[in-house]
DNA sequence: TGAGGGCATAAGCTGGGGTTATGAGCAGCG
DNA sequence: CGCTGCTCATAACCCCAGCTTATGCCCTCA
């Protein structure tokens, strides 16, 4: 323990900021419930749609409000209504209690492996990015099926598909497994990026496919739908500098200045527009590739699958 | 509690799942202690960093997994790497503290208000959905720059500016105030939308102006920059069938099909990926505007406003 | 074979968040 | 004009989730 102490005092170098997250941001249940009284516009409804008792409510928003140093609401003996900040923070907190819904949706799915009425397999970018959003739409429509999910690369998924232990598989490789049929569901791009600090950063003229083609690039491991579209890109001459197993890796990896990547647009929202990394604009190489469902050939998706596959359509080029 | 459960049943409805989100999500140290056991590859190391003792973080990680169903980790006498499970369920936990560490950013801009170097207004949608993550990225590289906020419509920010109460603002009208030097930082659009069940979600043929102009929409209040870009591309006819005072409500009433709604296509992103809204084309109309940073003409910004604004530029077209 | 890193178990404390019971401010109505 | 009904606040009490320290086992490596 005397160690631990010694290094206490360092405050965990860069980190310390993140380190206390939980100590400065108020827990899932009282941003719920920040959210049902901007929606309900009284304390004790909120506490009711909740299932708690009205002073329990009352704390619980007073102490949030004691730890963000901000009044949220103005009480009144005949409602409460939400002050500005108080509305602002509450427009934040509905992302945070956005993502957990597709935190539980997703959880659900890898838990209900037993007995569910619809068993998906998707590929681990479809998965990451898009399955948790789908999840949560499906249980709006349709509260009471059961999803499964099981995430592995287009191999994985045709496998599981043929061997019935799947419904609808969705996969991103550059070409369906054989045994499948399929339906393009939405556009996907790669897109070499570098940390701002790279000299590519700069560049305004675009990347040649040569260029790319000779350069040590971070890469996902050989096999992942990634890879697969890069090197049929160039002509299977892609040079790894690092190979990692996940996209997360991908970018840790690039955000740290390590060199340029090439990763899924879908991966990279946040870190482009906080400006973590940047695209350099590319020029002679299309590294367009479909996002697909699949299912095996002649067994049109039915019932539940049918319904989750219809969710997926005209995923919108914005 | 007996009345409680008779009312319950009334609008509860469809949210009833969202209900026990708390209870079905980890909270976000454990999601916080997940992710360091993730990048760490050690549930000591983990502990360490987040100044807990080891006992405490092993057991969280057991209490997560028994929550969720799914074993996360693989503990082994030499380390712990995560399963495939653990993989996905991390993943999609860095989205909840993503959202967290956004609005952590936030809420210090508006308890800060005092003592702060840099002081910001901004107009709602620009405080709402660019703001935070522009905060947490000029947190991440100048740790120590306090940050104030303070969000109103362009007369208000136009107005802290020439005050003296600001030292950086950001607008999204059509025209940028009086005494103000500006430079466009991003650009969005105006997008018409409907539920999915609503007769324009199936048009093929783009709406036109005067279609658009006829129909009674749900607006944002009189003011609202996005109301005066409507107006201005419309020329001042734009009939509100509903008038709401915040982004939120009109997003929430076009979800419930009361008609078609204008909204910012920023704050679009999660209804059109989820299908909850659908976008209506539109011709002949150009509802682009231009978002603005804004200063008092002859102040250049400097120092942390000029940094900041250095963050915001160039949002990507994806 | 002993040192060291990694994880698990056990026993005990603390506090945040819950509950019930009660009071007080304000609106609307017979 | 005072009752009824809605709101929120305060007080006193309880419980358990999560923390701590102390310990032990397992495995690897020098």
């Amino acid at each position: 323990m005397s160690s631990g102490e010694s290094r206490t005092g360092g405050d965990a170098s860069g980190r310390s900021h993140a380190a206390g997250l939980a100590h400065r941001v108020p827990d899932l249940g009282a941003l719920e419930l920040l959210l049902a009284v901007a929606r309900l516009g009284s304390l004790g409804g909120a506490a009711r749609e909740l299932g708690i008792s009205q002073p329990a409510a009352s704390s619980r928003v007073r102490s949030m409000e004691r730890q963000l140093g901000v009044a949220l609401v103005d009480r009144s003996p005949r409602g409460s209504r939400l002050t500005d900040a108080g509305a602002l923070v509450t427009d934040w907190a509905r992302r945070i209690v956005e993502a957990a819904e597709a935190f539980d949706a997703g959880a659900q799915a890898l838990r209900d492996r037993r007995d569910s009425r619809l068993r998906v397999a998707a590929s681990m970018t479809i998965a990451e990015y898009l399955l948790p959003g789908w999840l949560v739409a499906l249980r709006a429509q349709r509260p009471d099926t059961a999803v499964s999910l099981h995430a592995g690369n287009s191999a994985v998924v045709a496998q599981r598909l043929l061997a019935d232990e799947a419904d609808l598989g969705f996969v991103e490789g550059v070409s369906v497994p054989a045994g499948l049929d399929s339906a393009v569901i939405a556009h996907d791009r790669l897109i070499v990026v570098t940390a701002p600090t790279h000299p590519w950063a700069r560049r305004r003229r675009p990347l040649a496919a040569r260029e790319l083609a000779e350069t040590p690039l971070i890469l996902r491991e050989k096999g992942s739908g990634t890879r697969q579209v890069l090197d049929a890109a160039l002509g299977g001459l892609a040079r790894p500098l690092i190979e990692v197993s996940s996209t997360t890796a991908v970018k840790a990896a690039a955000v740290g200045g390590a060199g340029p990547a090439v990763l899924s647009e879908l991966a990279l929202g946040e870190e482009l527009a906080m400006r973590r990394l940047v695209r350099v604009p590319l020029d002679g190489v299309s590294l367009a590739r479909d996002l697909r469902a699949v299912w095996p050939t002649g067994h049109q998706p039915a019932g539940p699958a049918r319904h989750l596959l219809s969710l997926t359509r005209a995923q919108p080029r914005t």
